[in-house]
DNA sequence: TTATTATATTTAACATGTTAAAGATATCGG
DNA sequence: CCGATATCTTTAACATGTTAAATATAATAA
């Protein structure tokens, strides 16, 4: 295979270089990922919550109070971007914050009434695009993929 | 399983929640691509790069000139970003930036001596980090994987 | 109890993601 | 050639990601 281009820069050699950008892991993720929030994001857009403040009340319905620690992992949104989520859902008055009494360093959340209205018009379309997909992709290889991404995100531990 | 917690807000059925965050698509996309990351960022910050300035000098290093909108398509980066991204790269003198003189809308992009430095001191660490990966997970299931992940990437199309 | 250490949250600073709109240049039809 | 339209890039504004450091509170050991 020879290269014709004139732009080509000399590389000493092609081996030098990282595996090829189009079997990348990292950006084949990064696809993925975006090709399936392209589906849910213009239903959240229209409630006017970005995709991290719908995980965080999703969370609050599904599991109660929570304190933010608690919230960052099941989230998996970092500590810094938590504090700013919260002073924002707070703010238009979708979850309430309060200190934990036993332990002061700890914010306890819990969804408002407001935030249940939310969820409640935006979980059945959302359920309604997840099987969409399902049905397109196939549950059982979804099934597989969420393990293999499972398998992957605890290699190290 | 009964619940026992005091503070469980009273949706009304939880039919109406969405999924389990546990298995959902978007959480464990970003999980998987986070525990990957967490492998190369060390070596990048070493060289004082991004993950995303990486692929930029990294798909230059490849391609040789490549148009600014290329380089969005093959990095996967949003043109704002990339426009942020290719002055930062170019004021540290990592790549270099002209006008295209058959379209003077395009930016024509190629990378510098210093950027190649980097990519060579940078690549060899890259694809070790990569096949230890490898190993570990397995080359076959990772090709099973990015199969997977690209078809959900283009399932819309 | 007190000094030390650990943990939880916030702040700061900078980079990137995201959407909309503006600016510049090409292209196309009349 | 001209004006409308399309395409490429940048700017703007706001949200989040990322790392390091600061702050506040708990837990622990001397």
């Amino acid at each position: 295979m020879t290269d014709h281009s004139p732009s080509r820069p000399k590389v000493q050699q092609d081996a030098l270089l990282p595996r090829n950008t189009r079997r990348s892991l990292p950006i084949a993720l990064l696809r993925a990922r975006e090709a399936v929030m392209t589906h849910f994001r213009p239903m959240l857009a229209e409630h006017d919550i970005t995709e991290q403040q719908w995980r965080v009340i999703r969370i609050l319905a599904e599991a109660g109070t929570v304190d933010a620690s608690e919230m960052a992992d099941r989230a998996f949104i970092l500590a810094p971007s938590l504090t700013r989520i919260i002073r924002s859902l707070e703010e238009r008055g979708l979850i309430t914050k309060a200190k934990d009494d036993n332990d002061g360093r700890r914010v306890l959340l819990q969804i408002t009434p407001a935030g249940l209205a939310i969820i409640n018009e935006v979980a059945p379309e959302s359920r309604l695009i997840y099987e969409t997909l399902e049905k397109r992709f196939g549950r059982e290889r979804i099934d597989q993929l969420l393990d293999m991404l499972d398998e992957l995100a605890t290699i190290h531990d």
